[in-house]
DNA sequence: TTGTAGGCGTTATCAG
DNA sequence: CTGATAACGCCTACAA
């Protein structure tokens, strides 16, 4: 009887097949170079055995793990998980393992996890949003971890990115709004600090009003979580306002469900009442009713198109190329045509 | 200069502080013994070097993570989102880390993916539901690597596990509907292959009928996906059926909505003329109109106990204890009552 | 309190 | 084609 009591090595294969430990890494490692007898030989012990290479060992020695590493800002609602699971899979094709964490839009949370993936050895990083501290891309450029920012194309920015001009694309849909004639403007956005979409998409908003020879500095967002429920009660607070608006900008889909719930709490019909929209275009756009007119966003080609960046990232040692993708209006119904 | 080129190792923070490896590991630890002057200078090394620690390098020599892995079947939906979110934040209460990885109910996926985690040291494994090839519990066991089962609560299933009785919960469902005068049930359900909660369920809805004295076996549940478009088509193929059902139980809140929004593109008035039901009681259920009676989950206590359970597990190196977890349903309005 | 040294499981170099 | 053997970075008895 072997010890049952520990895996299986490198070492008990080698031994159990009559060979060295170099011809079974070699076998593994499909690296050519081993007879078919052997390899018969060796692939039976390993099946007896139960056999299953260590990572750390590897990395340890091989410094790869094919791993790739992803800091999403939450789990809790499906605005990434779509371009995610497109990662994941464009990932898998090219024999790559995606592991996941979550910060909950904790920035000290998202460092920590930083700093366990690198640990693990992630080869790569794919992070969401340029908004981070300097020091954590100091960090990265001396562990020597390519880094790729999804959900935000900024070229200016430390880090390439794959992604979308959240400003622009807000703003097309602030203009859209203006010249259905809606003249008062409340918005609902996410919390902005450390938040470069959320910042991005408030400045949307203003370039449109300023370039409808409105005054930008009248738009004042309401900053919140980005929970069903807040969005709720932002909508009950943005109503109650002297003059409300006509019209709520919210900062996504997930707010402006829950705009829409407040709505319908207060009374008020959508769009007849007040004008509704959202931004991201996941299912629950479609779901809610009315369903919600917003910006539609690429997710599973930003997905895609990420990971194979940053695989040539990681495999040819290369920087990032940042990568534009557009985004479009799409008209649900939520927004209603105003007079004046 | 010294090489900016790798990053620095425990030696190099040794040399530069003047000490031996060992006492920087030592108050890298925390385990006491290093004097106060000797800990100044260490650590003053370790922060103008950047030092971090080398995982895989520690996991060889201390067999320890800290690190709890995480298998769940999908992302693109808030189901498992929320008691995960539950789960992590336990887990770092504790000092662990979660790693998470998405299946996409795929069963050779997930089998891949729990080999990565072990091979990269995580210290235990929370998957979902029961249904697996009984080798992969072997091979779990092989490895020594603590397995808990959340989502379906099962005791005669091989792992502990930490969850709900997915049958009686769909059980009281089906029975207040058939309390409500219901005869005719029509059912969307997830695909039940490889899924115990979908076919639990299913089951649950079996045993309601044959408690009212109907046939169970003239329940034909439609296997779908659990996409939103997925419950939508499924709606249309129930409703065209020679007798069409009264009332459409779904297997989760996310086909349920997807049923809605069929009935609402066929012209059906919810719950006037077809009643509808989800599982889950994600937010989703609350946003859609009419909202949804469903089943409510207690998705963070789940998460939360099935942390504490894991990790007692992981410390205490001793086997799990289940747990069983009460649902309760939610009425909200979209079903009806029927005569006859 | 501190240092020395062996070992963890792989990969990769270099001889056979 | 195959086999020794030296790293890889850290932890942890065991000594000092």
């Amino acid at each position: 009887m072997a010890d049952a009591d520990t895996p299986p090595t490198l070492d008990d294969v080698a031994h159990y097949a009559g060979v060295s430990t170099a011809t079974v890494s070699r076998f593994i490692n499909k690296s050519g170079k081993v007879s078919k007898r052997t390899q018969v030989r060796v692939e039976e012990a390993i099946n007896t055995l139960g056999y299953t290479p260590n990572f750390a060992a590897r990395f340890m020695a091989a410094k790869r793990t094919f791993t790739i590493g992803a800091i999403i800002p939450t789990m809790e609602n499906a605005i990434f998980a779509r371009g995610l699971q497109a990662f994941q899979e464009a990932l898998n094709d090219h024999g790559y393992t995606l592991l996941v964490s979550s910060s909950a839009y904790k920035p000290q949370a998202e460092e920590e996890q930083i700093r366990t993936l690198v640990a693990r050895g992630a080869d790569g990083l794919l992070l969401i949003g340029h908004d981070r501290k300097p020091e954590i891309y100091d960090y990265l450029d001396r562990q020597q971890v390519p880094v790729l920012v999804a959900w935000s194309y900024d070229e200016t920015a430390r880090a390439p990115s794959v992604g979308f001009d959240n400003k622009t694309a807000m703003q097309a849909l602030a203009e859209r709004v203006l010249s259905m004639g809606h003249r008062h403007i409340g918005m609902i956005s996410g919390i902005s600090e450390g938040n470069d979409r959320a910042r991005r998409r408030i400045e949307g908003v203003r370039a449109a009003l300023q370039g409808f020879g409105l005054d930008p500095a009248t738009l004042s967002p309401l900053e919140v979580p980005y929970n069903i429920s807040d969005g709720d009660l932002a909508l009950e607070t943005l109503m109650s306002r002297p003059t409300p608006p006509s019209v709520v900008l919210c900062g996504n889909d997930v707010l402006a469900a829950g705009a829409l719930r407040g709505a319908k709490r207060l009374g008020l019909d959508v769009p007849r009442d007040v004008s509704i929209t959202g931004f991201d275009d996941i299912e629950l756009a479609q779901v809610v009713s009315p369903a919600l007119t917003t910006v539609h966003v690429p997710h599973r080609e930003m997905g895609r198109r990420a990971a194979e960046e940053l695989i040539a990232m990681v495999q040819e040692k290369r920087a990032g190329i940042s990568f534009k993708l557009e985004t479009t209006l799409v008209d649900r119904g939520s927004v209603a045509r105003r007079d004046g």
